[in-house]
RNA sequence: GGGAGCUUAGCUCAGCUGGGAGAGCAUCUGCCUUACAAGCAGAGGGUCAUAGGUUCGAGCCCUAUAGUUCCCACCA
């Protein structure tokens, strides 16, 4: 029935021929099936620069064991990829290429860059694709989207058009975050706040009429000359007689107030704060309460405007030092003291971001918000682990107007339409479009949306929206999980969030499976520029693909951040050789043309053991991937294949095939079962070298990626025999360990005699004793007196080992006297239990019987235990 | 300034709605037992951060404390 399985596991020769097996044969397709439950899954799309990192290999990983399971549990199991066009990662890496080459994006004008930006997008944006196949992903390639493509780009028109006409989008004057390097808005979410050392200038500037000066403290004196007030507070009664006074600013010798608002705080500093509303988020409030002119002084790249020939051209941080210089000429520096504080940063590429006031276009969140909070408190959404909905709500009921225009080119271009001579504005989702008030040409907007806009859309854009009559998006919207790290719910999490309610009517996902970040081994943060990051593809490479994912699904508990070890990986790594070669053992002791699609009629004790235990499995791995306790899930997977299966299990059958006849065909019988159903429960997590193994050891044309997945079946739950097996799995270890203790090596075999009421019990696994318990022959009777023997004891039984020529008396008593002390102390624990009036009053009944049960247990043990002694002392 | 997480064996981490503490690696002792030395059989190792509380019963629930990491926030 079986091909061959190479000698050593190696899954560089067959990992990607496995994938072109799927591939061609269609498997990752879903369809949609009235008869099916769907169940669907968006990517979240990488960049098309991206190249696939740790962080990927963790995301794929976790959404390829949820689907491969789904489909294998008979969903319409839709796992939907795609990419993002990533607007300014995009845009600065095409850029960069071009400088190499000495052109500017000036040089190419608008359509000559979008040209070469899609060549580049053909040629590159296929790599992470193709890196994400390497994982093992099972999407559904025939889906496969960019959020640039024809249909995503006519949703976000349509979106853009619709919030527009309901009055959700705005343009408007407001101040906003800039890139000096990018040369482009970025929202609230883009800019990260990190601590700086800086400095804190003290300056005075001094007044009008010459009464003398107010001091205060800065820490961006080069701003000073967007200065138009000071201000202080209302209440200070240090500078009452300060407000309405005029000033005379240092170095530009402009008049400027000194205003009283409470935004400023009388304990910090001087309580005297210079007000520069073109450059500062709050001083552009105190500006508008007090009607002060904004004066921007710094270009777009952040260098002083030529309105300051002294410092004209200067970059920012230049100009600070020449303008401190030339405070500190003309005596208007006081002193400097070092401070630190938090400087917004642009999470692109880390360049100081200079707020800004500027006229771009808005979405407005507070209608927005309303119904995304409401979907997560009444449960249609929910995030595992919970706790990530607090960070959800607060976010949410903190948000700022969303800014999503950006100077930029590769992106969506807003759909907004200008009249120069009328000013009329229209938006509309045509590409060109004359003044409906005086006919002339209109001129587009040139700004292009934030990336981030478009994947918004992406959980009902992908599926066909916004034709409503899409088949897809009828069946597989709303999609039931998403999975993303959580350092991604601010950014796409909540805004498809709002996207989906507010366009669909309907939450887009289900429930949101949050990840943590993989560390280094170290628990440092894999990054470029640490040079500390681990190259999934490598480790692919030296040690196969399962390896990488089953030892990114353990032990990693939903949220947390976990540590890329290579020694997990390793140990992962031969988890899969012991697989493979537990399937090469059953394969090379079957008989030609063996058939084994059923369980035997004859199974023995040890038989219905295994079943019983593996059905026990199918149950609690169904229930933890319903729970979304992957790793939970692949603990009890490992546990159950290496210990039950290959320790115990394979052990156990070989005396039985040597043996031949009905007792080897019902053991192989079995072993063929049982392994067919780890392989399945397995495959989820190790698809490739389970459909490996299932293609040599099924070989029927069938795949195990559309087999079914094994489920708890009642008609397999054998518990009578499984507690009755576990007494000779009981003996057997303690004959083990005992011989182990007492330093006799398993070939030194010697004859066993049982002690036993229940003869039946241990009969059934007398050959074992001789395999797996160095036994040369084994007795069974109710009563054995045989001296000079180690005697070994458990609840059931109690065991001589003749070797009288080791055996030492005082040692043995030493021995069972140990053996006695905990036993009581085990019966002194449970029988506290039970006379525990409250425990009695108040346990579960199930779990009192079993405390009884294993009272009972310890008193049979150490009635054994006294009777050995009492002879051995005789 | 708010908020969250973490603290469990030497190391890295699991531990599901509270019922006698687990894994991998490392350590120690034996084994070439014809699937696997990427292996097999054993062994040692933990006042579950600290202090209270709730409970018949707490690693798990509550309160406080300490250490640590992260997120958010306009303190010039």
């Amino acid at each position: 029935m079986s091909k061959e399985l190479a000698k050593q596991y190696d899954p560089s020769q067959f990992e990607d021929r496995i994938y072109k097996f799927w591939q061609e044969g269609g498997y990752f397709h879903a369809e949609r099936d009235p008869q099916k439950t769907p169940y669907t899954i968006v990517i979240p799309p990488p960049n098309i620069t991206g190249q696939l990192h740790m962080g990927h290999a963790l995301d794929e990983t976790l959404q390829d064991i949820l689907i491969r399971w789904k489909r294998m549990s008979g969903y319409a199991a839709l796992w939907l990829p795609g990419t993002d066009h990533a607007a300014i990662a995009t845009e600065a890496k095409i850029v960069e290429a071009m400088r190499k080459e000495g052109v500017t994006k000036e040089q190419l004008g608008r359509e000559g860059f979008m040209k070469r930006a899609w060549e580049w997008k053909k040629q590159y944006g296929g790599r992470i694709v193709e890196q994400l196949k390497k994982l093992g992903s099972s999407c559904d390639w025939d889906r496969e989207r960019f959020t640039m493509d024809e249909g995503c780009s006519e949703a976000v028109k349509e979106v853009f058009v619709k919030y527009y006409n309901k009055g959700l989008i705005y343009r408007g004057e407001r101040m906003v975050n800039w890139c000096p390097k990018c040369r482009t808005t970025l929202s609230d979410a883009e800019v990260t706040f990190e601590e700086q050392a800086g400095h804190f200038w003290h300056l005075r500037y001094p007044f009008k009429d010459g009464s003398g000066y107010l001091e205060l403290a800065t820490t961006r004196p080069e701003t000073l000359l967007g200065d138009t007030a000071v201000a202080v507070n209302p209440a200070d009664e240090r500078y009452k007689d300060a407000v309405g006074k005029m000033l005379i600013l240092p170095l530009v010798g402009r008049e400027i107030p000194v205003v009283a608002d409470d935004y400023v705080d009388m304990e910090f500093g001087t309580g005297v704060v210079k007000i520069t509303p073109a450059h500062d988020p709050n001083d552009f409030e105190v500006g508008k309460r007090h009607e002060l002119e904004v004066i921007n002084v710094m270009t777009d790249d952040a260098k002083i405007t030529a309105d300051y020939p002294d410092y004209a051209g200067m970059d920012r941080y230049e100009a600070r030092r020449k303008i401190v210089e030339d405070l500190d000429k003309g005596g208007f520096l006081v002193r400097v003291e070092e401070h630190v504080h938090n400087v917004g940063t642009c999470y692109r590429c880390g360049t100081t971001v200079e707020p800004k006031v500027s006229t771009q276009w808005f979405v407005k969140m507070e209608p927005l918000a309303k119904p995304a909070i409401e979907a997560v408190k009444k449960g249609d959404t929910r995030f595992i682990p919970e706790r990530f909905d607090k960070i959800y709500f607060h976010w949410l009921e903190n948000i700022r107007d969303w800014c999503i225009s950006r100077q930029i080119w590769w992106g969506h271009r807003i759909p907004a339409f200008y009249c120069d001579d009328c000013g009329e504005t229209v938006v509309t989702k045509e590409s060109s479009c004359t003044c409906p008030k005086c006919g002339k040409p209109m001129r587009q907007d040139p700004d292009t949306l934030d990336t981030w806009f478009s994947s918004a859309l992406w959980p009902f854009s992908t599926l066909g929206w916004p034709d409503k009559d899409s088949e897809d998006l009828k069946y597989f919207y709303p999609t039931n999980t998403l999975v993303t790290g959580y350092d991604i719910i601010f950014f796409w999490v909540i805004r498809m969030m709002f996207s989906g309610l507010e366009n669909m009517g309907k939450v887009p996902f289900n429930t949101v499976l949050i990840h943590g970040l993989v560390r280094d081994a170290n628990g440092l943060k894999m990054s470029k520029s640490l040079g500390n990051g681990i190259d999934p593809l490598e480790v692919i490479k030296q040690y196969g693909a399962d390896a990488l994912r089953f030892m990114l699904a353990t032990g990693n508990a939903p949220g947390n951040d976990m540590r890329f070890i290579e020694d997990k990986v390793k140990a992962s790594r031969n988890f899969a050789n012991k697989v493979w070669n537990a399937a090469r053992f059953i394969m090379m002791n079957l008989p030609e043309g063996f058939k084994a699609d059923a369980l035997p009629e004859n199974m023995t004790a040890e038989d219905k053991w295994v079943v019983s235990k593996f059905n026990t499995l199918a149950g609690e791995v169904n229930s933890n991937l319903e729970a979304f306790e992957l790793g939970v899930a692949v603990q009890k997977l490992y546990d159950f294949i290496w210990d039950v299966y290959c320790d115990w299990y394979i052990e156990l059958t070989k005396p039985r095939i040597a043996a031949g006849g009905e007792t080897a065909e019902a053991a192989q019988k079995v072993l063929v079962w049982v392994m067919k159903g780890m392989l399945k429960l397995l495959h989820p997590f190790m698809p490739y070298i389970t459909e490996e193994i299932w293609q040599a050891l099924v070989n029927d044309g069938s795949a195990i990626i559309v087999s079914d997945f094994p489920v708890y079946d009642e008609a397999l739950c054998f518990t009578d025999e499984e507690t009755r097996f576990e007494k000779i799995v009981e003996a057997i270890r303690q004959v083990r360990a005992t011989r182990s203790s007492m330093n006799v090596v398993p070939s030194v075999k010697a004859k066993l005699y049982i002690e036993t009421k229940e003869p039946e019990v241990f009969e059934a696994g007398r050959m074992f004793f001789e395999r797996l318990a160095s036994a040369s022959e084994v007795d069974i009777a109710d009563k054995w007196d045989i001296p000079d023997s180690v005697t070994v004891v458990t609840a059931a039984a109690r065991m001589f080992i003749p070797l009288s020529d080791i055996v030492d008396t005082e040692k043995e008593l030493a021995r069972l006297g140990k053996e006695k002390k905990a036993a009581e102390k085990d019966i002194e624990f449970l029988s506290s239990k039970l006379n525990n009036q409250g425990f009695i009053a108040k346990a579960p009944a199930q779990l009192i019987e079993a405390q009884k049960q294993k009272l009972a247990k310890a008193q049979e043990k150490l009635a054994k235990i006294e009777e050995s002694i009492a002879a051995m002392k005789k």
